[in-house]
DNA sequence: GTCATTTGACCGGG
DNA sequence: CCCGGTCAAATGAC
C-alpha cells in the first residue's frame, strides 16, 4: 500500500500510531475495571479525536480553521501575570485599560459539541465561569460570549475563555481559553489531583500512549512544514505526574451522558466521505487534534491515578458500545 | 440579601 | 474610524 499522499509519508506512521492508540485505549478499559465514568468518558474522546485524526490525514485536507487565531502566534506566555494597575482604588477616576493585548498567556483553542444538542452553550469543563460580556462578532453568525474564572476576585484566577458558537454548525462551539487556573476551587472533573497510583497498568499504558502521540507529533511536523501552522502544543510529558494542562475539552463531573447521548458527533458519523471533506467541519488541523489528544490523555493519567471515589462499580461501562474494531488499514486502500 | 447574567458604554489597538 | 474585549450598572434568579 501506498501512503496517502498529501503529507510527506509520515501519515502512514501515523495512522499506525493512532490505531495503536485505540488499542491501547482498549486495554485500558480492561485495566481499569471499576474506575469512575470519567476515565471511560475521556476514553471515548480520545476515541473520536483519533478517528478525526486519522479521516483528516487520509483526506490530506488540513483545512485550518476559518480563523486563524489557533495556529497564529499562540504561547509565548511572557508572564506579566502580576498586573500593578493596583493604585486604581479611591482618588483616581480615570479607569484602567478595558482592553488587553492579545498577547495574553497561553491560549488554547478547542472545539466542542454542544451538550445534548438544544444547548445553547457548551456543557461545563469543570471550572466556573462567570460570563462578563457578549458582543457581536463581525462575520460570524453568532456572537461571542466572554466568561472569566468565577474566583478570579476571590483567588485572583485569570483565567477567561471565550465561547462562540460555529458559523455552519450551532451544534458546535469554538473555546477560545486564555491564561491558566491559579484558583483552587473545581469541580469533580477538573480536581483530580494526584493521589497514589491505584492503577498502575492502566497508568503505563497510558504513559505509553503520550509516547505514542509525541511521536506522531514529531512525524507529522517534520512531513509537513510548511503549512503555515505552527505547532504550538507545549505539552510535556517528560513525567506522568507533572502538572498536565487543566483545560481539558470536556468532562461532566455530574451528567457525563449528555455528551454522548446525542450531542456527540460520534464514529458513525466521523467519515463522511473524504471527496466531500470540503463542506465538513473538520476544522481542526492535524496538531490541533494531536493537542485535544494529548491534553485528555493528560487528564486520563490524572484520572487513573485517584482512588474510586464512590464505589461506582457499576458504570464500568464497557467501551465496546463503540465501533472499536474498525480497520485503521482499510484507510489505505 | 446574595450572586450571576444581561446589556450598553467605554477603551484602545489596528 | 472600526471592531474586539472589558467594565459596570441594571436586572433576574435563587
Amino acid at each position: 500500500m501506498e501512503a496517502v499522499e498529501g503529507n510527506g509519508g509520515g501519515s502512514g506512521l501515523v495512522v499506525t500510531e493512532l490505531s495503536h492508540i485505540k488499542e491501547l485505549v482498549k486495554q485500558l478499559d480492561v485495566h481499569l475495571g471499576g474506575s469512575p465514568d470519567l476515565c471511560k468518558l475521556l476514553a471515548q474522546q480520545i476515541f473520536a479525536v483519533t478517528e478525526r485524526s486519522i479521516g483528516m490525514i487520509k483526506s490530506g485536507h488540513f483545512n485550518g480553521p476559518k480563523r486563524s487565531a489557533a495556529g497564529a502566534g499562540l504561547d509565548s506566555p511572557p508572564l506579566s501575570a502580576t498586573p500593578s494597575p493596583v493604585s486604581g482604588v479611591s482618588n483616581t477616576p480615570f479607569k484602567p485599560n478595558k482592553k488587553r493585548k492579545t498577547s495574553e498567556k497561553g491560549r488554547h483553542q478547542i472545539r466542542v459539541s454542544s451538550a445534548g444538542g438544544g444547548a445553547d452553550a457548551p456543557a461545563d469543563d469543570g471550572h466556573s465561569w462567570r460570563k462578563y460580556g457578549q458582543k457581536d462578532i463581525l462575520g460570524a453568525h453568532h456572537p461571542r460570549a466572554y466568561y472569566r474564572c468565577t474566583y478570579q476576585k476571590t483567588q485572583g484566577c485569570s483565567a477567561t475563555k471565550q465561547v462562540q458558537r460555529a458559523d455552519e454548525d450551532p451544534a458546535l462551539f469554538d473555546v477560545i481559553y486564555h491564561g491558566e487556573h491559579t484558583c483552587a476551587h473545581k469541580t469533580a472533573a477538573a480536581a483530580m489531583v494526584q493521589p497514589a497510583g491505584q492503577n498502575p497498568d492502566a497508568q503505563s499504558l497510558l504513559q505509553s500512549l503520550s509516547s505514542s502521540l509525541t511521536v506522531k507529533t514529531e512525524g507529522l511536523t517534520a512531513g509537513t512544514q510548511g503549512q503555515g501552522w505552527s505547532t504550538t502544543t507545549p505539552f510535556s510529558f517528560s513525567s506522568p505526574a507533572v502538572t498536565p494542562p487543566e483545560h481539558y475539552p470536556f468532562s461532566t463531573p455530574s451528567t457525563p451522558e449528555n455528551y454522548f447521548g446525542q450531542g456527540m458527533s460520534m464514529p458513525t458519523s466521523l467519515e463522511p466521505s473524504p471527496a466531500t471533506s470540503g463542506s465538513n467541519h473538520m476544522c481542526m488541523n492535524p496538531f490541533q487534534a494531536q493537542s485535544e489528544l494529548q491534553t485528555m490523555v493528560s487528564a486520563l493519567v490524572e484520572a487513573t491515578s485517584m482512588p474510586v471515589p464512590d464505589t461506582t462499580e457499576e458504570t464500568a461501562v464497557s467501551l465496546d458500545d463503540f465501533d472499536w474494531n474498525f480497520d485503521v488499514n482499510s484507510f489505505f486502500v
